[in-house]
DNA sequence: CGGACAAGCTGA
DNA sequence: CAGCTTGTCCGG
């Protein structure tokens, strides 16, 4: 008798079943088709009809009183029982569907058999000896086993074994070990570092094939996250011109399942099926990315680093922007303040507080650089973003030039309605009189960026013509216009917009898609900086700070020009009227940390992650789910959680911590009808 | 989730 | 009261 989930999204219960004829519990033959085990893809009657499912339990008794039916078939190889508990865990700590992250750890394709467990391909350092699985809390071991890939490809960076020249290898080399150390660290890489070397070191750590009867036994694996398919596929490939052969996600899935192999992959390769984690690595952590948008509001990083806990393997997430709540979930490992410094380009911020609204969105120097760009016969590239939304309603002081913030939060007031008679805070929800905070003037202007004129402006301002790109920034669909181009008469079939974008040069207008599409740029500029540090949401400027670092990363990426490879003479350039706030700063100063200190203690005072847990609950039956939330904490089992009412029939949970919130949602019966509850929702 | 069945509405 | 819609329950 077995216990299996159903794939039924509203359907949290389990169901007994028989096995069917000539099948036995895996005491044997575990993980090649031929048996159930804990994680195998079965189809059973439900109701009438026949559904997927997956084995969640063996041995099991059924409750009395009921006849259970067999199982109709084994439909596939399933995640391994590591996964399927990771799963559990996921679905308590994000109150989501557990089937919906089984779902997530299963193979697009049915999977009868496994390929044999690819041993550790690792190519150049050939690690004679077979290496210890990883032990608990053994950090000298793992040092070791840095250590023997860290030696053998410091030399090997020189460029004297196939497949090696001219990788480059910076900073990332002195911290791998420190990375790897054991536990979760949390890696401050400059935007220039692309955390290679960890990615290496980490690869060391897949145990060298122990011979494993019949494909028993835990066969570890390395676990590699990127935030994006293109990354994932970049990464893949250049592990291969390394010497190791990766299982790229999701269409390495059996691979993956079968152990002892690196994986790669994105969000959701967090439940890839290794059997075992040996080490993680997440790149560039902080990437919303890694966060799933609608409920459940899973994040991977955050699955990562309890895979590697469970499975007591160390766990490296690498970012130049770590936000607190990464910063709260591990030790940080950073290079040395120099060579942070060196790891970022120069930021030049224009201060437009002082600026003629008349003279649009562009200040002399940008003026220059787009005139520099354009010169014929040059193979230069700036690249200017517009958010074209989200600061109508700002205003600034007409007497000192300062932009109106909330005193107590630092966020941007805001006039909610065209003639209301407040200003109003939308982090902190208070109100104050329509004055500057700071000087007290009532004469307050409203800051309204030109918008769909832009590219025509610049173009008038250049004296040649801009390119313009455009549409949301994490996802695919955006369209290049070659200069000259208007937007609808795209050249060529769409599949050439990545060559148009590799090989294009001069001015490019465009929203955040351009920091996603392009491969390089010499500049790039941030027309209204301020329309990132003005968004209502309390990780505003963690994620404001990312963006600059992202387009750190095009101006240091090297690019080719004129058949060889230079490295681009990079900078950053932010237009603002709050040169002075804290993201400015830390950019300026290429010193994530200073923002760090700054978003510290508002966050401790507010209660906001990572000194607090929030959830939203919505939808239809959310009042009834409010009122089992009251009774829950009325009962004092919870003590310093509490529930507010917000606007639009919603409620805020707020818990001490993630395990407490996760706790109370999942003690009170969800009621009959549409609910979402969505846990630590980063647009809040 | 989706089928079964019960309770409620409509119109002749 | 047949014929249809809407809602609640339940599954092994």
């Amino acid at each position: 008798m077995v216990r299996v989930a159903p794939d039924l999204r509203r359907l949290g219960k389990t169901f007994d079943y028989l096995l069917p004829a000539g099948t036995a519990p895996a005491a044997v033959g575990a993980g090649t088709g031929a048996q159930v085990e804990v994680g195998t893809e079965v189809r059973v009657p439900l109701n009438g009809r026949v559904v997927r499912g997956w084995v969640v339990a063996l041995d099991t008794d059924p409750p009395p009183g009921v006849r259970p039916s067999p199982i109709v078939a084994l439909r596939s190889i399933g995640p391994p029982p590591s996964v399927v508990a990771l799963a559990e865990w996921a679905a308590w700590r994000w109150a989501g569907p557990r089937s919906l992250f089984l779902g997530t750890a299963s193979s697009d394709t049915v999977v009868r058999a496994l390929p044999p467990a690819s041993p550790a391909t690792c190519g150049p350092p050939a690690l004679s000896a077979p290496l210890a699985p990883p032990g608990p809390a053994a950090p000298g071991v793992a040092f070791d086993r840095a250590q023997q890939w860290v030696r053998p490809c410091g030399d090997v960076a020189g460029g004297d074994v196939p497949g090696w020249e001219g990788q480059e290898v910076g900073a990332g080399w002195e911290l791998a070990n420190e990375a790897l150390g054991g536990g979760v660290s949390v890696v401050r890489l400059p935007p220039a570092e692309d955390g290679f070397a960890i990615v290496l070191a980490a690869a060391s750590l897949v145990p060298i094939a122990a011979p494993q009867p019949q494909g028993r036994g835990v066969a570890a694996g390395v676990l590699v996250l990127v935030p994006g398919r293109a990354a994932a596929a970049a990464l893949a490939s250049r592990l291969e011109r390394a010497g190791i052969r990766p299982a790229l996600m999701p269409g390495g899935w059996a691979r993956a399942r079968a152990g002892g192999c690196v994986v790669v992959g994105t969000r959701s390769a967090a439940f890839a099926p290794l059997p075992e984690v040996a080490a993680v690595v997440v790149l560039d952590a902080h990437d919303e990315a890694y966060e799933e948008e609608s409920a459940p509001t899973w994040c991977a990083w955050r699955v990562a680093v309890e895979r590697a806990r469970r499975d007591r393997a160390p766990c490296a997430l690498l970012s130049p922007v770590p936000t607190l709540e990464i910063l709260s979930s591990g030790r940080l490992v950073a290079p040395s303040r120099s060579v942070e410094r060196s790891g970022w380009p120069p930021l030049q911020v224009v201060d437009r507080r002082g600026a003629d609204p008349r003279t649009g969105m562009f200040s002399e120097p940008v003026v220059e650089l787009v005139r520099w760009a354009v010169e014929p016969g040059t193979a230069r590239r700036v690249a200017c973003v517009l958010d074209r939304t989200g600061r109508a309603r700002v205003v600034a002081c007409g007497a000192c030039g300062e932009v109106a913030r909330c005193e107590r939060c630092g966020v941007a007031l805001r006039v909610e309605a065209p003639n209301a008679e407040r200003l109003s805070c939308r982090r902190c929800a208070t109100e104050q009189p329509m004055a500057c905070p700071r000087c007290g003037s009532t004469r307050l202007k409203n800051l309204r960026p030109g918008v769909s004129r832009v590219r025509e402006e610049l173009e008038a301002l250049a004296g040649a013509p801009v390119a313009e790109m455009w549409g949301p920034g994490t996802r695919p669909g955006r369209e290049l216009l070659a200069p000259g181009e208007r937007r609808g008469d795209v050249a060529g079939a769409p599949g050439d917009r990545a060559g148009l974008a590799s090989g294009w040069a001069g001015a490019v207008v465009g929203t955040e898609a351009v920091l996603h599409r392009l491969d390089w740029a010499d500049y790039v500029v941030f027309l209204d900086f301020d329309a990132y540090l003005d968004v209502p949401r309390y990780a505003a400027f963690e994620d404001a700070l990312a963006l600059v670092a992202r387009a750190a990363r095009l101006v240091s990426r090297s690019r080719s020009v004129g058949g060889g490879t230079a490295r681009a003479p990079g900078r950053v350039l932010l237009q603002t009227c709050q040169p002075r706030h804290d993201v400015v700063v830390a950019a300026a100063r290429a010193d994530p940390a200073h923002l760090g200190a700054a978003e510290k203690p508002v966050r401790e005072a507010l209660r906001l992650p990572p000194f607090g847990c929030l959830a939203r609950v919505s939808g239809p039956a959310a009042p009834a789910y409010a009122a089992a939330l009251e009774s829950a904490l009325a009962s004092g089992a919870h003590p310093g959680a509490s529930l507010d009412a917000a606007s639009g029939g919603a409620w805020w949970l707020r818990a001490p911590s993630a395990n407490v919130l996760a706790a109370i949602l999942s003690s009170c019966e969800r009621p009959p009808g549409r609910l979402r509850v969505e846990v630590e929702p980063r647009h809040a």
